[in-house]
This record gives C-alpha cells, structure tokens and sequence, in this order.
DNA sequence: AATTGTCATTTGTATGTACAACTATTGTAT
DNA sequence: ATACAATAGTTGTACATACAAATGACAATT
C-alpha cells in the first residue's frame, strides 16, 4: 500500500514529501510491532533497548552516559527509565566507587532471562520484516537509510 | 555513518536486526528535524500534521475520525490535540448539524496564514533529504518501504 | 414509546517524555 | 589550599500519549 492510500490523501504529494512521510510512517509501524511484540513481557521498547544495551556490555557495567548515546531513540530521562528497571529487579544500578558522581548499571540474572525468553520473538518480528525483501535489496536500502541520515 | 557506528554497537548484528534499527533511527532523525524547523512556530510535529490535513479539505470540514485515519502518526487523542489548535485559533470546532455526535473541524484564517508561513520552511527540510539521494533511488526507495508496510 | 445496540467523541487515569534547573563530585588553575 | 568550571546524574514541572471507561446521540427493533 502506497503512502497516499494509507493516509487517504490525494496522490499528488511532491517525491520529496513522500519519502519523508514513507519513513517516519514505516518507523512508526515497526515500532507498533515491536511494542506489540514486547508487551506479553511487560516491557516498554525502551526499557527492551536498554536491558539489550547492558547485555552487550558482556558484565562491564554501563553508566548513564553510555546507554544514552547507544539508545535506538534518544530521550532525556534514562534515569527514570532505568528506575522502572531497577524497581522490575532487572538491573542493577550501584554508585561508581571510582568517581561517584558516575554510576554503574548492570543487567540481573532475572534481566537476561527475560531477554532470553524475548529474544526469539523478538527475531521473528525482524525476520518477518526483511524476508519481505531480497538480501541484496536489504542491503542497498540500509545503505540509502545511512546516507540520508549523513 | 552506518547504524552500528551510530548506535556504537559491535557490528556484527543479523541484517535484519539492522534494518528494523535503521528504519527506526532513521524515522525518528527525519521527525527531530522536522520538530527543530516548526519549533520557532510554536506548533508540534502532530498539530503541523493535522492542519495540513485539515487545509487539504479545502474548506469542507473534517471530523474526528477522519483526521485520525489521515494522521502520520496515529494517536489515541485527538481529542485534545484538536483542543491545543483550537485554544491557539488555528481551528475551529463545532457540532455537526445534521448529527450531533459528530463534529465538524475547520482551520481558521489565522491557520492557514501559519500554514503558508511554514510551507517553505518545511519543504526546505524534505527537499534536504531527497537531495542525498537521486531521482531513481528516492521511487526505488519509497517502494521498498511500500512493500515492508504489506 | 421504550429498549437495545452502535457510533463518534470525550474524559479519567496512569504513564511517558521534554526541558530546565539543581545537586553533588571531580578537575584545573591560580 | 581555594575558587571556579566542568561533569554526571537527578529532580521538578509541564505537557504528551495510551488505554479504557463513560457520555451522548442516533438507528433499528419490538
């Protein structure tokens, strides 16, 4: 379905328009499916982004810094995002002992459960999306994504 | 800069989890940008939305439900977002005549003045993104997008 | 005419997010 | 050592959003 049928307006949008509306409409819609997909766990795609954040760091603990700037959408209050986690016992945060205007935040064993039961679903959503188009095709769009963002 | 780079992460994510990062990240670049330009005018990215869709009725007016099936980014309140436009005067709400339960929503003169101030700016803004790509690319583009959305 | 069902919108409530101001700690220059 | 600036995170406040329940209006049936 094109851009103008979703959004019922009359054909005749510039190219340029359409692109734009195109992406942030197909980022919504993933989004919405992932939220979907997330909610059985009772966790945000937020908080889902982080606890993945912490597990990449392999047992290094992250301070806020660090999972700010790794965060899908940035948002300006990862402390309050990171308290439902810890209220959910699925981080941990402890006071930096080196420099203790830092913190140190770290995925639970309780945490990486979670993601290990989410994780397939998670896949599937994302595979579901790129078998909808060839490997090459994945490829090339990813590069055009990149370059507008430059 | 790839996604990874962007997101700082290890680079070696499955394709398809690099799409749905990509597609995401990228929608949500294009909606800051787009936030950034209207700022000055006082008006979000949701209200900018609607009043361009109620300037497309070319006078007849919208309901509810209509603005919503049209809207980038559906969202469960239109309600009130109609209230901030209509509490700025940039549009107008009264009950339907013919029935009552609907309602009928209009821009306003002062609207549509704010409307043609923006245009340029905006348009300023999506042309940006369509020149980093050629002509070919951008329709090969919004056609993939097209098609992940099926 | 009263009852029931459906529709379009509004309201309540809980939660999420943005932005700015604030606190505490550390680094640096005098 | 002291003062000042920079850093890292937290808190206050206002606003946005999601979801469900409620309201009010119309339509169909009896």
């Amino acid at each position: 379905m094109t851009i103008e049928d979703l959004l019922h307006t009359n054909g005749n949008l510039p190219v340029s328009r359409k692109l734009v509306l195109n992406l942030i409409v197909t980022g919504n819609y993933i989004s919405e499916r992932l939220t979907e997909a997330l909610k059985p766990f009772e966790v945000s795609n937020q908080q889902f982004n982080v606890l993945r954040i912490l597990r990449g760091q392999k047992g290094k603990p992250a301070n806020l810094s660090t999972i700010q700037e790794r965060m899908v959408s940035k948002m300006s209050n990862t402390t309050r995002l990171v308290d439902k986690l810890v209220d959910k016992e699925l981080c941990e945060r402890i006071v930096c002992p080196s420099n203790r205007r830092k913190v140190e935040i770290r995925i639970t064993g309780k945490g990486l459960n979670l993601l290990e039961q989410i994780d397939p679903v998670i896949d599937k959503v994302e595979n579901e999306f790129a078998d909808k188009l060839n490997e090459k095709e994945v490829l090339s769009l990813n590069t055009k994504l990149n370059e507008l963002r430059s």
